[in-house]
DNA sequence: ATGACTAGGTCACCTAGA
């Protein structure tokens, strides 16, 4: 099973780009950030032709989520507050609509559009803090359905300084800062792994390239996309790669997809004998 | 170099991204 994430940054936009890395990558199902349209406009039927079916939470411009799968979506949830009903905060911060899920091939797929926060200290940096701690109150309730999950998604958070192409510049600045950090790492907690640094240690490999600066042709990005596993699922991880390619392309995303492969089956710890 | 580029909405530049 191929799982990929993918901030479009507009679906519309980037839709032929999607359409032809559906067909060469051929992935089972797929996490999508900024699709940047209201719902009654997502390109559903073009994505249903190409054998995709679609759960999707848009809003006009800004942010805007969905699921692509080629099995069957089930039990989707729209927002933290799918599963914190009577939260608030839950409720408040689901206006902005970067919250999906869905139960696809015995996985529950966690899709999710971090906040940017803009610069730190900033109301909107409160307001990335603010939803990290929602999102960390989410999965908690999500841990206790005992659920395989796997959590992706446009992250906005360099994690670690081997995630910043400059990290002596751009370490404490937003997307990498101690707060945003912590915060990210607190709803992680000791069982969610990061597929691509399974199988990874090096800096050097980004997934998000600045349009500006001619950030890409000096290849000055960071990995802020990321697919989370959790002890189950790492038990079965193939393979994570950044699919980089697709940031070369005319008009592209200023994101690459990033996939992780996942073995048919558990290995059964009580028949180790077949093969030796 | 407190910038650069891109997308959407609305209609000339503005917000937002990261």
């Amino acid at each position: 099973m191929r799982i990929a994430t993918w901030n479009v940054n507009s679906i519309r936009t980037r839709q032929s780009h999607l359409l032809g890395w559906l067909n060469s990558a051929a992935p089972d199902a797929v996490g999508l950030q900024e699709t940047k349209v209201e719902d009654s406009l997502f390109p559903r039927d073009v994505l249903e032709a190409a054998g995709y079916r679609c759960a999707i939470s848009g809003q006009k411009s800004y942010n805007g989520v969905a699921l692509l799968s080629r099995e069957p979506i089930e039990d989707v949830r729209i927002g933290f507050s799918a599963l914190l009903p009577g939260d608030s905060e839950a409720e408040n911060l689901g206006e902005q609509r970067r919250v999906i899920s869905g139960w696809i091939d015995g996985v529950r797929l966690l899709n999710l559009y971090v906040p940017n926060g803009s610069e730190v200290g900033s109301e909107k940096y409160q307001y990335k803090l603010a939803w990290l701690n929602c999102l960390r109150r989410y999965l908690d309730v999500q841990r206790q359905q005992g659920e395989a999950l796997c959590m992706v998604g446009d992250f906005n958070i360099g994690l670690e300084d081997r995630d910043l192409h400059n990290p002596s510049r751009l370490s404490g600045g937003i997307m990498a800062s101690e707060l945003e950090r912590e915060a990210l790492q607190a709803c992680l907690g000791d069982d969610l792994r990061d597929a691509f640094r399974l199988f990874e240690p090096d800096s050097g490999h980004w997934s998000w390239w600045d349009y500006r600066s001619a950030a890409w042709d000096r290849d000055r990005g960071w990995r802020i996309d990321h697919l989370y596993l959790d002890e189950e699922l790492q038990q079965r991880a193939l393979r994570c790669i950044i699919h980089k390619e697709e940031r070369g392309r005319e008009k592209p995303s200023d994101h690459a997809p990033v996939s992780i492969d996942l073995s048919d089956e558990l290995p059964d710890a009580d028949s180790g004998d077949e093969l030796w």
